[in-house]
DNA sequence: CTGAAAGCGCTTACAG
DNA sequence: CTGAAAGCGCTTACAG
């Protein structure tokens, strides 16, 4: 209204001219034009969306950012997300069940457009929830759950794993560990359940950590954690102890590590995750779709022969 | 609507239970409940947003949420920002202008209700485009940006660079190189001159990496990446290189890096931001306060005597 | 204790 | 080409 009253027209006018859609004479344009500019008017994006009944938001839930991987895929969802106008709430669970209720009633109360996840806890209710309310959500790296509305973008763990265990055996490994994550992750469940299945092909049992001179863990970041633990108690690695990660995030090729991983791209999984989303949201749809990303084995030295 | 309608009330009525603060007798109140869980109703926090002329939700803008400190950060504010109910927009720069101007843009379009910035490019001016307008803004990290209206978390990296040149001139070195952030950060530069005025003090000039046994980086991450570089060309740290970081990300203190640094209490930090945002929004007011959080050397192994 | 009415700041047919 | 009117889904005095 203070912008429409200063150019002299009505708030429709007003209106017309920043949405850039209807005739409007250039006159009566270039005066409006100059009001806002005077006024420093920003339009008011919260009546927008009341009336536009989108928010033009999206929610994104990840179970810890302080791991670099969930902190690529945050940085890809920002960009995609930004880049096509949408803003993003994110939310930092920790797989909490508790918490991942909360983040689901705050984001529905806000209408958020689509929901990406990064990571939730095994049995986690979240996205049925959202999917009920119709609000879409594509699952970034993490498995599958059975739900044909969902959008899944992911990695084949059983494949990456037999690939693991197949590096480690050919090696000459036999007494394999696995580490599952601090948190009680969906995705974890899946790469454990690979990694047994590569050891039972080769009618192999895990062992225990300590009785293990082959070590996989479920990420990078406690693969990392677990080679600091190992060498604080004495034991080398690789000499006495190979360690295999899971990510390839940046710091696995750092000359100080260099450790044996998967490779994933957090950045093509949050770009693609962020495009069908907002596809399914123009469409007033679910997404509806899933999509597999290659994820090899990155050799490097924190893997070799088992000591004698 | 929907819900009054099946209680057979008036819409009135329904707000009155759901924000429990008018008299609402209990049978009505009962009737009214019985209808929200029926429906699954949740309220539209968008509506709710533009009568209160509140979004309930604060902006935070960092550089780079790959470096696990501004990750730390990232999580504390929002950890601190969801116990209050709000939500946080998140916002990735790269400390590039062009982006930082369309992020206040998009904050104030979507009426944040203050917003904490964790690194900003040199002479950005996004804290005047915000205050401007009226929005409370607090910044972590970054050092003084000269405008009393502002909110300052922050460390005293002066005397944390004294501290660093100080116990490698007391090693013996003489030949001190420091290295910028990647970014053009606001902090770096702050850094860099402490750094600098304390080589003054003892007569010395800062001289090429190359030729350097002291290498002092702007923050750890920089600094991991430089002994991988140094290594990678045959140079030993400590052995012919000492390197110091800055900020004790999590990574610093594993057996494989251990490196010298200053201790920073991301969390701290970003709790307090959060506090003193929310105070000065409840308060319609900016935040107006500045206050500095300890900084400790934290002497690990990357440094060491210079070689003979 | 309950409800009708006004208003938050937009957008969007529609009439002129 | 321009503006009056209705409506998005809430909240909030206020009357009854």
């Amino acid at each position: 209204m203070d912008v429409a009253d200063r150019a002299g027209v009505s708030k429709s006018t007003v209106s017309n001219v920043i949405r850039g859609t209807a005739q409007v004479a250039r006159a009566t344009r270039e005066r409006v034009e100059r009001a806002i500019a005077e006024t420093g008017y920003h339009p008011n994006a919260i009546a927008r969306s009341l009336k536009a009944r989108t928010s033009s938001a999206i929610g994104f839930v990840v179970p810890d950012l302080t791991n670099p991987f969930y902190a690529q895929l945050a940085v890809g969802v920002e960009r995609a997300a930004s880049t096509h106008g949408y803003a993003v709430l994110t939310a930092h669970t920790e797989c909490l069940p508790a918490i991942e209720g909360d983040v689901g009633r705050a984001f529905i109360e806000r209408r958020v457009d689509g929901v990406i996840i990064g990571g939730i806890s095994l049995g986690s209710t979240l996205p049925r929830m959202l999917l009920d309310r119709g609000t879409p959500v594509v699952l970034a790296s993490l498995g599958e759950i059975d739900d044909p509305r969902l959008g899944v973008i992911d990695h084949d763990d059983p494949s990456a794993m037999e690939a693991i265990v197949d590096h480690l055996y050919g090696l000459g490994h036999r007494r394999f560990a696995f580490v599952s994550p601090q948190m009680d992750e969906q995705a974890g469940e899946r790469r454990r359940l690979g990694f047994q299945k590569a050891l039972k092909r080769r009618r192999l049992t895990a062992v225990g950590i300590d009785r293990a001179t082959a070590v996989v863990a479920h990420n990078d970041m406690q693969a990392i954690a677990i080679i600091d633990d190992l060498e604080r108690r004495g034991r080398r690695v690789p000499a006495d102890v190979s360690v295999v990660g899971y990510d390839d995030v940046p710091l696995a090729a750092h000359s100080r590590v260099q450790l044996t991983t998967v490779r994933s791209d957090a950045m093509e999984m949050s770009r693609r995750a962020v495009e069908l989303l907002l596809a399914a949201t123009r469409d007033g749809r679910h997404v509806s779709h899933r999509e597999m990303l290659p994820n090899p084995l990155v050799i490097r030295a924190t893997t070799g022969r088992p000591p004698a």
